[in-house]
Formats: C-alpha cells, sequence, structure tokens
DNA sequence: CGGAATAAATCGTTGGACACGATCGTTAAA
DNA sequence: TTTAACGATCGTGTCCAACGATTTATTCCG
C-alpha cells in the first residue's frame, strides 16, 4: 500500500466516479482502476461498490477514507514543518503564455500568494524561443509551455496536462468537409495557432 | 514520498546502519542509500547525519521517526480493522527443510500463533523434489526453500533473504589451498550439501 | 423497445523507476 | 601504513505501472 494509491482513492472517494478523478490526477482511467483494484487486493477488501455505472462507498471504503485523510493530513504537516513555508521569501520569475495564463493563472496565483506571502512573484509573457538560454542563465526561474513536447536536457520538465488541439474555421470552409483532420491537411493554408515553444 | 520509503527510513534510524538495514529488509545496501536520498530530497531535509561511518538522526530526523512510526502504526491499526484476525480459522500445511525449521521457525511459529490462534498449523519436513506438484495440488499450502533459484510458474515465489554458501573441511584438506573456492573445484570430491529443490 | 452514449474493466505494450553489483572515497581500526 | 568497513555513486537490467485501445455493461433517450 502506498500514498500514490490512498491519494488516488480519495479522489476517487470525493468524485465518486473513476474517470472524474483520473481527469483531475492527470492520468488515464485504466491507471486509476488498476491503483483501485491493487489497493482491494491487497486489503482483501472491496472499497467501491459498482453498481452499474454508479460508484460508491462500501463500509470498508468509508473506514478507509478516514484513515487515508487522516494520513495525508499528518504528511501534509510533516511537510509544513521541514518546509516552514512562512517563511519563504525571495521573488519568483514565471515565463507564462498569455492563453495559459488568462485561463489557470488567477486559481494559481492566488492559491500561490496564500501559501507564500513572502515572495515576490513577476509574470512575464511568452512568446519566442529563448526559453532554453533564459532558463538556464537564471533569468526566469519556472515556465509554462503548450507544446507537443520538450527536450531539454538542462532544466527539469513535468507533463502538467493535455489538452485538444481544435481547428476552427468559419462556415463552408472546405476543411470542414474532412474529418477527422489531421495536420497534413492543413498544408496550404493561413491558420492562426497557439503559441508553442 | 512512499510507504516503502518510510518503511526503510525507520529500519535504518533502529540499526543506525545503512549496511545492517540492508540486510534486514532483504535488499541491496545502493537501494536503501537511494531511497534516503530520494526521501530526503523530497523533503528539501537531510535525516540522517553521516558523520564517518557513524549514521545519525539529525532533529528533522527525529521528528519524521515519530511522524512514520505514527503512521505505520495507523496502516496496522488499518489493516487489522479489515482483516480480522481473530476470525481467521483453518489449517495451514507447511513444508519447511529441517536446517531453516531449526533456525528460523521458532520465532515464526511463534508470532503467527500469537496473530492467528485460531489457525491448525502443520509442519512437515522437506526433502525431495515433488514440491511442484504438492503445491498445486494443495496438499501443502506454503513451501521455504534454500535454493539458488526457483523457476515455478504456477506456483507464487519470494525470495525471503540469502545466505552465503560455506564449505567445511577438516583440517589439512587440499581444498582449504583454494581461495576463493568455486563450485568447479568441489569436482570429484564428496561433500555433504543442505537441502535445495 | 432499441440504438447511442457513457463509464468501468481488461488487455497488450512500453518507458521509467527501482533494485542490483561493482566500484570509489572516506574513515576508523590494526 | 595497511586493512577493513561503510556509505555514495554509477551503469545495467528488470519489472511494474501508466497508457491507449478495446470490451463489457448500464443508462439515457427517442
Amino acid at each position: 500500500m502506498e500514498f500514490r494509491q490512498l491519494n488516488t482513492f480519495l479522489c476517487v472517494a470525493d468524485e465518486l466516479s473513476f474517470t472524474r478523478a483520473a481527469q483531475r490526477l492527470c492520468m488515464a482511467q485504466s491507471s486509476v482502476s488498476a491503483q483501485i483494484k491493487a489497493l482491494e487486493d491487497e486489503l482483501a477488501v472491496k472499497v467501491f461498490d459498482r453498481i452499474g455505472r454508479r460508484v460508491l462507498l462500501t463500509d470498508a471504503g468509508r473506514k478507509l477514507y478516514t484513515y487515508a485523510r487522516r494520513m495525508t493530513e499528518m504528511t501534509r504537516e510533516m511537510r509544513s514543518q521541514f518546509s516552514n513555508d512562512d517563511y519563504i521569501r525571495g521573488s519568483l520569475t514565471v515565463r507564462v503564455p498569455e492563453t495559459i495564463a488568462s485561463i489557470y493563472m488567477p486559481g494559481i496565483i492566488k492559491a500561490f500568494v496564500r501559501d507564500h506571502p513572502k515572495v515576490s512573484l513577476r509574470m512575464i509573457n511568452c512568446s519566442d524561443e529563448q526559453l532554453r538560454e533564459e532558463l538556464n542563465s537564471g533569468r526566469i526561474d519556472l515556465a509554462f509551455l503548450l507544446s507537443d513536447d520538450v527536450h531539454l536536457r538542462e532544466v527539469n520538465v513535468k507533463r502538467l496536462r493535455s489538452e485538444r488541439l481544435v481547428g476552427v474555421a468559419g462556415p463552408g470552409h472546405p476543411l470542414l468537409a474532412r474529418s477527422p483532420l489531421t495536420l497534413r491537411d492543413l498544408d496550404g493554408h493561413h491558420f492562426l495557432r497557439p503559441l508553442t515553444d
């Protein structure tokens, strides 16, 4: 039994849905299923009733829930003991594209300044390809990208989530006939795209 | 942070030695080092002082120790809620070689009957090669082996620990000259061996 | 009813994580 | 100074867990 499994379990229990939990955790639904299954196998107890496509906590599941909550709460408390957050000072310079910024950043910034009020935060628009050099030079500390894949050896890269790429055209546009639409189909057409790296 | 790491940490903290902890956990010393390092990296705190070849808990380490103890204690409590041990009944037939039995079994049996007083335990000496068929047929439930390697697809095999194989000879025996001694050197000599599978 | 949509389970594949053995550097004991 | 002991590190191999695709089962709706 590992913390990762408990965390997944808590998420499913909160959402009462494997699929939604997977989305929140940024993982595949099958992975959520596998983790819950591993948990149930190890404890030799079913923690969810799958009645049709409804997901409900069993009695054992409710017990596990309280234990898991207490444990994650305990780890949170412990972590805060080590990284005494309120004392974190300094500045953080982040490069983030406008498209991402407008959607995700408000909530993130709010939470961040709540947790780290002593950190001065600088946000810069992202629009070019100097990113690698900028990160290496220390001019910026952190960057968010919309990208197919990132291969920078010198910096730490973490995939946060994936977004579908959707094409939008005016009514009657010839490309609308094609379904599915491939990148190759775009050849020769003019189009606006969200930024890449 | 995962339970496996906390468990390893507790073991090192109890033994105050990476090497001995590795032995108790049946893993390589390098793996213990890696786990502790991962823990320290994640928490951004050193939990052990490595002063020369001495290993001591840091202040942070002592904090972590109490948290980790509480957590493992909590999981133990939780597990006991699900698998209500006292109600486990039935019988367990174990095949175990005398060499192992005489050394390890007393403590194991004592703990087992304490935890599962309702289970009737049958121990049988192990001496032959019908093991596979015996396990498959269900005549025995569990077996302990001294073996180089076990390849039985149909049964679950778990390596518990490893033992050094030591040769013993009378004084003046010609083989004593050879060091190191290889299995090939034994060719043509008579010797007694502990059982294998 | 019957077809479409939705959700969880299952399956086969693959990349990353982790354990291992070997080796290095350091320290303490001889 | 030598030797033994111990933890750190490195390179390698293996196994597990996450993934995408598919299947199965159920619910929704016409």
